[in-house]
RNA sequence: GGUGGGGUAGCGAAGUGGCCAACCGCAUCAGACUGUAAAUCUGACCUCUAUGAGUUCGAUGGUUCGAAUCCAUCCCCCACCA
């Protein structure tokens, strides 16, 4: 691959890039001395459930790889025991040592269904931030002044609004760029929102007499709201984790006009292919559900593999458009006696209380094999292999137990 | 240390002695409509087989026939000035 080819594939869907100019100096310094560039990501081990939203750094990162890079993924396990109360959720719990190492392995099995681990060195940031001194701390906390900090949108926003703004937030910026100090990072990526913490890695680095690493920024991916980002916190996301039949009829339940993003930022799909397949939609030659199935089954296929995606694709077509049954269901097991129907559903987990079942009924959401259920007092005498559904989403099968 | 403002259901936010299980918005869930959605409209949304009953408004104790609302003590949060 030629060096235009490297740096057209690297900066593609970015943002931010400080700077071109030297990304193309460090690549090719690290062309001749015949060492690849370390590329740093960091992971706050407070969440283990990796999203979509986390693929689209984690794609930038194997694109590097493919250019023969390596990724330093460093696990902030000294910050994630200390805890964040980053923005609204004034302190996070603390996590215990036992917690972390936890999180970080589950952290790791994710993290490969995306990076290559014979390219990824893993590091804890415990392993510099441990040993130090508070001395160091005062050292490194002179490199910054409040001013500076305060330029940072979210702390602007909030000191003006009169919103509490914790030490420990001033101090996270640092930590993470102290993390850039250590690995000696030549690039550091992360979201549009990361862009100070960042750039400061780059003044932090240069106080300690290396290179300033490049930084680049890749969009937000929205959420399934279409709104926000994908987070866990506002439950609006696709997890990594998740089975091919949630990614699948979750992806499905993406905004038409969202989707296109997800085909590039998740996909990487290229933006003349994108554009062609918008260009088809509009001029209705495709079918825009038909474009939103092929993105499902590809991101299921990404993390699953290509069967398991033909089936995640068949189901819901049988299960929502065809409102039929799904292949397999959950079971409940009830003696063959009679019992009230809001009862049977809270066994069945379809309702978490008989307050919550009692308002499917009467929303007319239930039904009893193929028979609509809209008395809430009904009485069933449940017979073996009786599906009850309720709402599109919640079956179950009953069992008879003697 | 001082001054001021707060703590109400998942979140935001009204309510300041009875009409309060508590206006409203968001989120959520369901129904209708669809292409599966989004958008829109409708309904539900503390718990309980429920035209009723029980437990709520930071905590505890008190006043009162009656308290989210009044009093006392305590706990917690925030901003500002030092």
């Amino acid at each position: 691959m030629t060096l235009d080819e490297q740096i057209r594939k690297l900066t593609a869907r970015t943002v931010d890039l400080h700077s071109a100019e030297e990304l193309k100096a460090r690549l090719e310094k690290a062309a001749a001395e015949k060492r690849p560039l370390r590329i740093k990501l960091g992971a706050d081990p407070s969440a283990p459930d990796l999203h979509l939203g986390h693929c689209v750094a984690l794609n930038k990162l194997r694109e590097f790889q493919e250019c023969g890079h390596t990724v330093v993924f460093i696990i902030g396990d000294f910050t994630g025991m200390i805890g964040d109360p980053s923005g609204k959720s004034a302190t996070r719990p603390q996590l215990s040592r036992e917690q972390v190492k936890e999180n970080a392995k589950s952290y790791q099995e994710q993290v490969f269904k995306i990076l290559d681990p014979a390219q990824t060195e893993i590091r804890f940031n415990s392993e510099w931030f441990s040993p130090m001194t508070f001395e160091h701390v005062i050292r490194l906390s002179a490199h910054v002044t409040v001013a500076q900090l305060l330029a940072r949108d979210d702390f602007a926003k909030r000191y003006a609004a009169r919103q509490p703004i914790s030490l420990v937030e001033f101090l996270y910026p640092l930590v993470q760029a102290y993390d850039s100090v250590m690995v000696k990072a030549d690039v550091e990526l992360g979201g549009t929102d990361q862009l100070f913490n960042l750039l400061l890695g780059r003044e932090i680095q240069k106080a300690h007499g290396l290179d300033p690493q490049i930084v680049m920024t890749l969009p937000l991916l929205e959420g399934l709201d279409g709104v926000h980002k994908m987070s866990k916190s506002l439950g609006n996301y696709i997890a990594v984790n998740d089975t091919p039949r949630e990614t699948f009829g979750k992806t499905m339940s993406v905004s038409d006009e969202l989707m296109w993003r997800y085909f590039s930022l998740v996909l990487c799909m290229p933006e003349d292919e994108i554009a062609a397949m918008r260009a088809a939609v509009a001029d209705g030659s495709r079918h825009p559900r038909d474009v939103k199935d092929e993105l499902g089954r590809r991101i299921v296929e990404k993390f699953h593999g290509a069967a398991a995606a033909q089936e995640a694709s068949d189901e819901f077509k049988r299960v929502f458009s065809q409102a039929q049954l799904p292949d397999d269901m959950p079971e409940v097991a009830v003696p063959a006696e009679p019992i009230g129907l809001l009862n049977l559903m809270v066994k069945a987990g379809l309702a978490a209380g008989t307050g919550e079942a009692r308002r499917l009924v009467a929303a007319g959401a239930v039904r009893l094999g193929d028979d609509k259920v809209t008395d809430v007092r009904a009485q069933v005498t449940p017979t073996d292999g009786l599906v009850i559904r309720s709402g599109k989403r919640g079956f179950a099968r009953v069992r008879i137990i003697g």
